[in-house]
DNA sequence: TTTTTACTTTACGTTGACGTAAACGTCTCG
DNA sequence: CGAGACGTTTACGTCAACGTAAAGTAAAAA
């Protein structure tokens, strides 16, 4: 299956400016046809994957090396140990950002919770 | 208990510049002793949940209307009613990268064992 | 064939979140 | 009393992540 941009731009609702930003900064390498850039169904997820770093708060770049992870086992030892030492302090900040959030949602239930009972006494 | 800028800057790894900022655009509004700022626990609180929000990836205004959700239960229905929405709104957008969250950890945790994985097979 | 429609490149503009520097007060320690 | 240490305001600079507009190409529809 293949895309053209505005699909892609349509289904994640992000402009094409911002696709080809990406692709610009080298998040992105689609086919062309011609002048036309052509997304397989890899580059579609690659940007969901860009997309969902985004939504985390993840930089662009951050988001890159995160890619770069899944793709590129490599072969050479001491390029693997540095890898998995990124990727353990990555895990780290998601854990500590996933505190971050248990305690926020927390703190919205709380507030949800008095503002019901703001309202339940107005209505007394 | 009181703090100088320079306190809280220093305990919380970000420049009195950052501080400064914050007030500026209405996040703080610590008490002046003469020209001096002077924070409170509260304050202090207030700076904590900014920069969590910062870490979640959530823009100042984001966090300044968290802020003020837990603030102000108001007093008038349909303000109760709205800020109710809004909670809502930001507790859904909070799951949904709950999730997103989740599977990132998951992918990293794949990623990891492939690597150690390739580095087995290099020692054999 | 003309006119849309979709796509392209190039380039300058904008916004949020600060950094950085200058120029100035005010303690307090030696 | 002079020198740091710490604070202040004002203002221009910077960087990421796009927005926006101009000017052109190419194919498809009227």
């Amino acid at each position: 299956m293949t895309y053209s941009i505005s699909d892609l731009a349509e289904e994640f609702g992000v402009t094409t400016r911002t696709i080809r930003f990406y692709e610009e900064k080298g998040l992105l390498k689609p086919q062309r046809q011609g002048t036309r850039r052509i997304y397989g169904s890899a580059d579609r997820t690659r940007l969901r994957l860009i997309l969902r770093g985004k939504r985390l708060g993840l930089s662009l770049e951050e988001s890159a090396e995160i890619i770069r992870m899944y793709g590129s086992p490599g072969n050479n030892r001491r390029q693997l140990e540095t890898l998995l030492g990124r990727i353990r302090e990555r895990r780290d900040d998601l854990l500590r950002q996933q505190r971050d959030l248990q305690a926020l949602l927390q703190e919205l239930e709380d507030a949800e919770g008095k503002c019901r009972a703001a309202l339940e006494s107005l209505k007394a």
